[in-house]
DNA sequence: TTCACTGCAAACCTTTTGCAATTCT
DNA sequence: AGAATTGCAAAAGGTTTGCAGTGAA
């Protein structure tokens, strides 16, 4: 199974981006990152690395990176995390959108990308009470994950 | 039946918030408006209708009615619209959220503010899948209200 | 070699803060 | 009168743009 740079560069090389230092930086960050960084957070870490990168060029790459389709954009928090779950045929490239639905742990900050399973009938309900034809949704749920639900216990 | 705006003064007024009149021009245009707006659309809206209002003031009385729940703020394009659902004993003030279930018109930017019957179901089963605890959500739905579907088919 | 990409400077837009003046109650 | 709220000025923060120089293919 091919870590998340891999598949990212993959990608990138596919559609004819160049593989770059800064890129590879960011990619790999956000490889690593259990959470969803901004620009800046991104760059404090970075910096720390002794990886200079410019603000820009973050801002620049996170856009390369979304229209790639290789990360999501949590709505809440404008933070951006990689995405790892292959897209159904529903969410196509073509379609530009990933099904986005996001459990987001409120004490470590930690993402979780989910398939929901009933969303569709949700979906099909609301269309029909509302005459509103939906093209496409965000969900995020918000909570505590497993591991601060242990730790909590713990103490 | 009281309008939006008759709600939101008593909302104030009973939260001990005093009735000004820049807070009285933002909630009437709020209560007029089918789409969300962000503050400086607010003001020049109200520049044009000769209400001046300073943009930090507005700002300001967004915040207010935020804490008083009279607003939705959406994700997606960080817009402010009216809220005029009910809240249910699962959202209370003290919850300090709304179930923010939104159809969003992708051609009016007209929104509907919905309950989605069925979105507990998902939730219990996105805790059991998941082993998350889930605290509260925000949902966003994209596509075309039925007017614009309307409009469309006359072409 | 060529063109995509980066870094730097600066502009731009959004939001927040501090404080004096105003205005609800 | 007293306290909350507004308006103004300015700072702070976030994002975008233009352009010259660099480096991947």
């Amino acid at each position: 199974m091919p870590t998340y740079k891999q598949k990212a560069l993959e990608v990138l090389k596919n559609h004819k981006f160049r593989i770059t230092k800064p890129r590879e930086m960011v990619i790999e960050l956000l490889g690593k990152s259990k959470e969803p960084l901004n620009p800046y957070e991104m760059k404090d870490i970075l910096d720390r690395k002794h990886n200079k990168i410019d603000i820009v060029s973050i801002y620049r790459i996170i856009k390369c990176l979304e229209d790639n389709n290789l990360v999501h954009r949590v709505l809440s928090t404008n933070k951006v995390a990689k995405c790892q779950i292959e897209h159904e045929d529903k969410c196509t490239k073509e379609s530009n959108h990933h099904c986005h639905h996001l459990l987001i742990c409120e004490k470590c900050s930690s993402i979780e990308e989910v398939h929901c399973a009933g969303v569709d009938l949700i979906i099909k309900k609301l269309e029909k009470d509302s005459n509103f034809k939906i093209k496409r949704h965000d969900l995020e749920f918000y909570g505590f994950c497993s591991n601060c639900i242990k730790a909590k216990k713990k103490n």
